[in-house]
DNA sequence: ATTTAGCAATCGAGAAAATAGAGTGCTAGG
DNA sequence: CCTAGCACTCTATTTTCTCGATTGCTAAAT
């Protein structure tokens, strides 16, 4: 258990070092505190047996370890007011009604990677109540048609196809085969029936049914797939943890990769921190991310930062947005 | 005018430079030619007189200048034969008869990125002949309703929108009035026509008509809009040019910048070679870059690159590109 | 008229040494 | 329990030194 001047030594390390990414030494603090440099000390050197503080070398100031940071934001953050700059920007875009819900999110999270200067990814999982609406098709000329679907939800795909010797009638055909057969099936049950429901019967009825399928198939993959959006990829390189060209190279591959749906994906309701190792992206920085759910739509939206990342406003932010998209 | 030893020199010293990024010396050229060193640092001499040639200091080799290199791509590169590896993979996907145009650039590109290690652009400016083919409306509730549009050649745009107090026979009638009198408008003339003519005639018979206006207009603007792709941008961090923070910063924001658009785009039919200062991205990096132009579409693709790029490889791959899509 | 061998001069890159300064841990006294 | 004082440690910066690559020039060779 760290007793009050432990704690109020840790915060003001924590912020300082948040601030100007310098190790912090004593003097600083024993200035701001009424003791001598020497007290200082000694509780640092408790904090670090603690492992809540750590040395870049036997000399240095102390930085926060993982544990630190840990501790602060569980114990020590204050969560402030958000500055009235930064909420009238968002407001322009929440006020603003033609926007659809991924156009707001991908707006307000702009703003905010513009504000904070970290990176942002919205995450965009689907809900499972999507169903199947509606398929169509548009014949562009004899040789190439659209393929559009459009969910319950308004999600929309499409696709052309170039039909090679197959009739309209049939295409037409093997939309209203789908149409009947399938309308009303949640998205991510799709695949499983298109093959083993609507292949055989389309390929009963209809000539050269490969190309159809597989074009159908490649709508529906599309529409069921999760979307991610990663905004303000460059303010990576705004700090200098980041200022190692093999490390923004890591760190830009990783948010390339596809594996980043699944390590950013986040089910928890409430605004949660990763920290370093605890998160799945990357050791050096911080993930703060929560889930969003509307009636049409849920996914995650994140913010990426180095470890030494301003928590109070990201979490502030982050909460301000869910709480104006969640309604 | 170069004589045949000197051009031979110039020649060797660019490639050996593309090959190595370090500067060439006379030692170097000497053992290849049949001569001596000093033979050849007269020579290089008198290409730097001629601003073929730079020295990075009073004693280090040679490299080429924006001038050298010039020279070089017009009168000394030769164009090889494409490996058989690239060929084979580039195949796969132009022999893939289920992918659409945008589809077999993005692919081919992004093989290209990958082979060479640059980066590529893709753009996509739409043809003058893409016409308004049709456009339909989904409701998916009470509420929304999704507005799809369909050129003449394929291409498709969709928006949702929300109704407010709108009726949908009232979007019936517009969706209707809109048909009657803009299919078959080029697209770029959509705009105006929708401003001029569609607008008074809806206000006329339309309650709320603003929303749908714009609504229409934003669908409209989308699929008028020219869209840009960058393909393997995270290339740039793999040249030593660009091995500090604040050019690879500077670069991604050009790349970024939607100004890139006007800066590629090409209408010239060649294989277009734009050295450091010659381009309008970044007085860094070449650009090669050509224009390409189907039955259904148009555009630019270009490679991005240091100065000291692979010209011959570059070269032929995208006039391979050029030739495979353009049939 | 070219070409070449030889040589002093130049400069960068890297290693080694010197210096300054910030910060620590420890001890002893308040 | 706190603090003043001090020796010690380590980084970061600057300075100096050395090595080696490469050049330009000159004079001799072809």
């Amino acid at each position: 258990m760290l007793t009050k001047r432990q704690e109020s030594i840790l915060k003001m390390i924590v912020n300082e070092y948040i601030k100007l990414a310098k190790p912090v030494g004593s003097k600083l603090i024993c200035e701001k505190l009424n003791c001598s440099s020497a007290t200082v000390r000694n509780e640092m050197m408790q904090l670090e047996e603690l492992g809540l503080l750590e040395k870049t070398h036997t000399s240095s100031g102390r930085v926060p370890s993982e544990k630190g940071y840990r501790y602060y934001v569980d114990n020590l953050m204050e969560l402030k007011e958000l500055n009235g700059e930064e909420v009238y920007k968002l407001q322009t875009v929440f006020n603003n009604s033609q926007l659809e819900l991924s156009d707001v999110l991908n707006k307000s999270l702009e703003i905010i990677s513009d504000i904070t200067s970290y990176t942002s990814v919205i995450l965009d999982t689907k809900s499972h109540d999507n169903k199947l609406k509606e398929i169509s098709v548009v014949p562009v000329d004899s040789e190439i048609l659209v393929v559009i679907v459009v969910t319950d939800l308004g999600y929309v795909s499409h696709k052309n196809i170039e039909l090679h010797g197959v009739s309209l009638e049939e295409v037409k055909k093997t939309v209203k085969l789908i149409n009947d057969l399938i309308v009303g099936t949640p998205i991510d049950e799709i695949s499983a029936k298109l093959e083993f429901e609507i292949k055989p019967v389309i390929a009963k009825y209809v000539k050269q049914h490969e190309i159809l399928y597989n074009a159908f198939y490649d709508v529906f993959t599309d529409i069921s797939s999760k979307s991610v959006n990663v905004v303000g990829k460059n303010n990576i390189l705004k700090h200098q943890e980041f200022s190692n060209v093999d490390k923004i190279k890591d760190i830009f591959s990783k948010l390339d990769d596809r594996a980043l749906i699944e390590n950013i994906s986040e089910s928890n309701n409430d605004i949660n921190i990763y920290i370093g190792h605890e998160n799945k992206v990357d050791p050096d920085v911080t993930v703060i991310k929560t889930n969003y759910k509307t009636s049409k739509d849920e996914g995650t939206i994140a913010i990426i930062g180095p470890k030494r990342m301003d928590y109070d406003r990201v979490v502030n932010l982050l909460d301000y947005i869910k709480k104006q998209i969640e309604g």
